[in-house]
DNA sequence: CAGAGGATATGCT
DNA sequence: GCATATCCTCTGG
């Protein structure tokens, strides 16, 4: 018996976080998430893994950062609207993409902001370079920890497009979600989302692990108040 | 360290 | 047309 959440793994073995994982209201799931590990396989065969340190939760309805504000459902979005661990990557800028987890709640999902990585360090660089947007051609290689120390960068690292749009999470062949080693020892930090303004701009939405150098933007002030 | 500029898909006023 | 859940490089204090 693999336990609550989990399922019958991967070939190597290894547990996957089922179905009944994700159904949870949306800032339990973003929490949840936290210390969780990302894995992905590609085309050649090739692992990568990265530990989830920091996301964001956008509920549906009243939140009006949300792409699903106001339960307004478009051909872009409607991943969200789609039963909890269903996968929503959008492209943003035109340029980049980023990946949200659906949870329970009507068109709530969970942004995966940045990962810790753990394995596949060479290939997640390579992915990285060989990706890069934006009129800046010549570029340092990036260190391990800002490999994927941002919603975009840890899309790019993974290889994730929008072909993984509305997958499930749960039985995905190539992308997965591992249970953590432990529980994670850095303490859980709440402070408001990032690049978001308006009314919600200031609401405790975003979660992150204290100390972690891989966060990608820390909040002093709601540290402090911790 | 802060700010500017650029690349540019998608949805909305 | 305009704003946006971004990222990278260069510039000036």
């Amino acid at each position: 018996m693999a336990g609550p959440g989990l399922e019958a793994g991967d070939p190597r073995g290894r547990l996957r976080l089922g179905g009944d994982f994700f159904g949870r209201p949306c800032v339990g799931l973003a929490k949840a998430l936290l210390g969780q590990v990302l894995a992905r396989r590609l085309p050649d065969g090739r692992e990568l893994r990265g530990r989830i340190v920091e996301t964001e939760a956008y509920l549906g309805g009243e939140d009006t950062a949300s792409h699903s504000r106001g339960g307004r459902r478009t051909a872009r979005n409607a991943a969200m609207f789609m039963k909890p661990g269903t996968l929503y990557v959008y492209q943003i800028y035109g340029l980049y993409f980023c990946l949200n987890i659906s949870s329970q709640g009507e068109g709530a999902a969970v942004l995966l902001r940045s990962l810790e990585p753990l394995q596949g360090l060479e290939a997640m660089r390579q992915l990285r370079l060989s990706q890069r947007k934006g009129g800046h051609p010549p570029a340092k290689p990036p260190k391990d920890w800002q490999l994927c120390n941002g919603p975009s960068k840890l899309c790019q690292a993974l290889a994730i497009n929008r072909t993984f749009d509305q997958e499930d999470l749960a039985s995905a062949p190539d992308l997965w979600l591992e249970p953590g080693p432990e529980a994670p020892a850095e303490a859980l930090v709440c402070s408001p989302r990032i690049g978001i303004s308006g009314d919600w701009a200031h609401k405790p939405l975003r979660f992150y692990l204290r100390g972690n150098k891989c966060v990608s933007v820390v909040d002093k002030a709601a540290e402090q108040a911790t």
